[in-house]
DNA sequence: GTCTGGCATTGAAACGTTCCGATGCGCCAG
DNA sequence: CTGGCGCATCGGAACGTTTCAATGCCAGAC
């Protein structure tokens, strides 16, 4: 089963490689004789043009590559999604990779994509991941970092400003009433989690009767939820926070689901929060509040800004962070009512 | 910025591309004293083997596709990951794609994936494409379907019986006392459906005092099974089912959280079963009762199968099912109980 | 001292494509 | 009739890698 080149292409349809390839690429300078010559030859011969040879000549490649943590995470499946329907627009494919943060992985990855010449990388990471972005780009494949705000200058970055979005998350627990307020989530080395936690604590600064204690969760899953739950159905009940921030809505919902079994009310006794509003968050029997980042526009500027950086266009800002927005639901909404 | 080969690297090291080329591939071969300089070499001048020269000279390259109709949903997500960890096992990365159920970007991945030259290919989709993937595989390149069963003895498969998951959820139902049974899903043209549907009535038919209503919703969706839920509501309660099977679990979970919110007891007035066990069922606050489809061989088995195809093994079934199984919940049992 | 065998190294060919300068042909103007 | 122009087509070079036959070297055996 010898794979069919262009060559074999032309000889059977009695013209040139050159005609051939100028069929491919440019139908309009080849007559319209040889063209149905050529289009009946490809037709039998089953010819796929080889991507190697293209991209060898070439020297760039049509793909891009977007490697993330977790692709079962909706929040980055939602990111791939409309990357891939924005990338679509300029005519490039975009190949998924996931590093299930492992820096292995994230490494393996990296490398397989440089060799394959991708035009551009998208990487959304856990991990300190600017120095070897910034390898990756001094030897020619620029990449635009997704849910970390970059530090470097020169390296471009689409993230969501999870400061503000703590502050906002815990200013809505204080408004409703909370005011012993537990923070739920971990590693906080992670930035996102770190960031969500400082504005949080500058919120609840502000309002002298709030205490903050922070729980650490180190799994960020609904597993990891139910755990801090059972944790503080153990508790005394005066010792039980009155308000609970997770820092994501696995963890909120997990939270959630134990306390609610455990026969706590929520939100009449207890305000729950969580972030990132996933598809369950609405979802949940007690729909829950939750912090929204994502956009519309997020992967459209994602991809429009690495095609600046491809094209070397000296942008205004390599940086573009987003704003996100609270959606108050039934866990917060009712609080202190009997 | 003149991307550096082979032949860079071997002059700034004082050898020839061939030994460079043998430090790469067969590092035993070479004097350690060469390959010290050369690694040198490659550090200093950041060499990146270029996979297009590499793979235009070997005719293959070490990548595999997986094109997925919705890497959002954790159905294909859980297939990803698995396969994922099992191809790193054989040396091969997998690049994932999204069709998003339409079929022009299913055959613009399929495109994509063959001009590269991947070893193989994973395929699930929702639409009849096992003659698109004959084509392909004549043209040279191997794959797997998963999730439908093949029809073609020459297509390669990975299935799981739906026929008797839809029984097995059937029989659940009719056990735990149920008796006037609605089947949720749709659209009945896709095979999955179509077999969980047959599964279910061959079931309820062995029960003559039992009937089945089929209801289509075509979504599939939390949304969808909400709005089904919101419909059964609208009927006076004597023409309400007792019991309802839905083909996926975000319609049971759609349906679970509007029939719950519109005052049904559920499991004591109403018992649901879903399918798939994706990670939301258990954490739902009713545990939902479901079938798990899911199997920790899945992705071991389809990427063994596709490297058997690839090295054209004659093996002894290009098929493999899988049998679903029942994980019984509280949105079971307790059917009956007050 | 010479020959042989083994081993590290070399240099060139080949993979399939695109691009570019060259070729040939037909047509029109002079 | 001839010269020139435009256009379709052609043929070959180049991209970066791997492989393979050929080369050179050294050690050990005779």
């Amino acid at each position: 089963m010898a794979r069919v080149g262009i060559r074999e292409v032309a000889a059977h349809a009695g013209v040139a490689v050159g005609t051939v390839s100028h069929y491919l690429n440019h139908p309009d300078k080849v007559s319209s004789e040889k063209a149905d010559r050529i289009r009946a030859s490809i037709e039998t011969l089953g010819f796929v043009p080889s991507n190697a040879g293209r991209q060898l000549r070439l020297g760039i490649s049509t793909v891009i590559g977007y490697i993330a943590p977790d692709v079962s995470n909706p929040y980055f499946a939602e990111i791939a999604e409309s990357v891939e329907r924005r990338a679509s627009d300029f005519g490039v494919s975009v190949f998924l990779a996931n590093s299930h943060r492992s820096r292995e992985r994230e490494d393996a990855y990296l490398r397989v994509f440089e060799q394959h010449q991708v035009r551009g990388l998208i990487v959304s990471s856990h991990l300190p991941i600017e120095d070897r972005l910034a390898a990756v780009r001094s030897r020619g494949t620029p990449s635009v970092l997704v849910g970390q705000a970059a530090r470097s200058h020169e390296q471009a970055s689409v993230s969501l400003d999870d400061v503000d979005g703590g502050r906002q998350a815990m200013e809505h627990l204080l408004s409703v009433g909370c005011r012993r307020i537990a923070f739920v989530g971990g590693p906080l080395g992670i930035p996102q989690v770190a960031d969500r936690l400082a504005g949080a604590s500058d919120a609840v600064r502000e309002e002298p009767a709030a205490t903050l204690e922070v729980i650490n969760a180190p799994d960020r899953t609904i597993r990891g939820g139910r755990d801090v739950a059972a944790a503080l159905l153990s508790r005394p009940v005066d010792l039980r926070p009155d308000g609970i921030f997770a820092v994501n809505d696995l963890l909120a919902l997990g939270i959630l689901q134990t306390l609610v079994a455990g026969g706590v009310r929520i939100p009449e006794e207890l305000a729950l929060v969580g972030y990132d509003d996933n598809e369950f968050a609405e979802a949940s029997i007690i729909p829950l509040s939750t912090i929204r980042g994502r956009h519309e526009g997020f992967g459209v500027a994602v991809v429009d800004l690495l095609f600046d950086v491809m094209e070397d266009k000296t942008v205004a800002s390599r940086h573009r962070v987003f704003k996100p927005e609270l959606v108050a639901r039934a866990s917060t909404l009712g609080f202190g009512a009997r």
